[in-house]
DNA sequence: GTGATTCATATGTCCTGACATTATTTGACA
DNA sequence: TGTCAAATAATGTCAGGACATATGAATCAC
């Protein structure tokens, strides 16, 4: 356990890297008592406060459980805390298969209501439009539609096939910090099940989202839906 | 705004409160500038990390925005961090509707091996069993199977029909704290479409469920299926 | 032997103080 | 008037200290 004092890294951020590292190589396993914030703020020549921070990080992560009186353990099962939506796509990527996504359709400039109210913006804004059809092999796995405010007019082809979509924004400086996402399921409309090789009886998961800024401004209005035999969503879910 | 020291509230967390408040009274407004940290302590006779740490909730609820060597704002859209999978249900309730859960079975010793391995114990492990329907009026929503570890086999039918399960686990000391969710689509069973009154062609939005407590510890394994015209999950997603 | 009380341990809350870093404004100078 | 440096403003990090509260173990009284 080493903290460097000329690191720019926080001292914090240090140690709960290597408290994180001493839980995650097995050195320290489930339900082990962890040692105490006084006798780690002694033993790293570190003030309390900063300890607790760290110790604080972890416990929100899921990695540790304190308890007032008796201390602090290593959670008995390691779980990782994750504030985000997986799918089964998302798996794919991480068994190495490359999904392609192929755009469909990009206007740089297209009326939309009912987008232009999700974004806050009025109805006859000129938005810019994608439709995209992703595969897995040969096989079409999920149609997307995803609407963006007029300053992103600019996004060129290239930025929108190659990369994420959010990459792109956030070069513009546009950083999506949180997101609102709706998921359901309905019946294919002739159209979409064609698209999607999709045959009689089979059912859409559907998911919808709008994306905003650190500023609380709207950036993205997305309309998906996927194969059910393609896609899942894994939500993890925290009880205050 | 109005601290009281003899609250066993603590300090931070009224004043987090008071600052939500005025928020969402309109008092303040999207994008104001909001009192930076020290004038606020000193106004309110506190210190600065209870400020700081009243603010920081605020801004991982993401109804204030920092910003260092600028300051404070509200942010533009004013957001509420939902760590928790909301449905139409809820807006039922919310709406003061009164939904109806209808316990059909409920076993104190059931051997599923599926259901203990996802509960992370031994495949002949018995286990208790409940089958819940549940109604919004004359309409059949959702067809819900839950299971539990061996210990909660003393759980009365009275417990399991008037309150809500979570509740009933948290009276023995079995807190739920964290849970993984899939939610998928997919075809209705014969029985299934019968039970909730599906026509032909009508989807399934399913959502399986593993919770865990404090330690990490299995609680409950539950596996339900909805009506998509009656349900949808909302969950919000953030961008570390 | 059992139940109540006390004590030791550990986290939770709060304070005062100081310095570092970033962003914006102000003032000086060409 | 434009540019650059310094000053100001605000948040971010860190420290040392003190007291409060909850928990579990040990001790004491009956």
């Amino acid at each position: 356990m080493v903290i460097d004092r000329s690191s720019p890294v926080p001292l914090y951020h240090q140690l709960a890297e290597q408290l994180t590292a001493a839980i995650e190589s097995g050195r320290l396993g489930p339900g082990d008592p962890f040692e105490n914030e006084l006798a780690l703020a002694d033993r790293l020549d570190l003030s309390r406060p900063t300890v607790r921070r760290a110790i604080a990080d972890l416990v929100a992560r899921g990695l540790l459980v304190r308890r007032r009186g008796v201390g602090t353990r290593v959670a008995s099962q390691v779980i990782h805390r994750r504030d985000e939506l997986t799918s089964l796509y998302d798996d794919m990527v991480r068994r190495g298969q490359r999904p392609l996504t192929v755009l469909r359709r990009f206007e740089r400039e297209i009326v939309d209501p009912r987008a232009a109210e999700c974004l806050g913006l009025p109805e006859a804004t000129p938005l810019v439009f994608l439709e995209r059809l992703r595969f897995a092999g040969e096989t079409p796995t999920a149609l997307m539609h995803n609407w963006l405010p007029p300053q992103f007019a600019d996004l060129t082809t290239e930025e929108v096939t190659s990369g994420s979509l959010y990459a792109a924004l956030r070069a513009r400086g546009s950083r999506p910090v949180i997101a609102h996402q709706t998921i359901g399921a309905r019946r294919p409309t002739a159209a979409e099940r064609k698209l999607l090789a999709l045959v009689a009886g089979d059912p859409l998961l559907t998911m919808s989202r709008r994306a905003y800024d650190g500023d609380g401004g709207a950036v993205e209005f997305g309309d998906h839906c996927y194969r059910c035999d393609q896609y899942a969503f894994d939500v993890t879910v925290h009880e205050r």
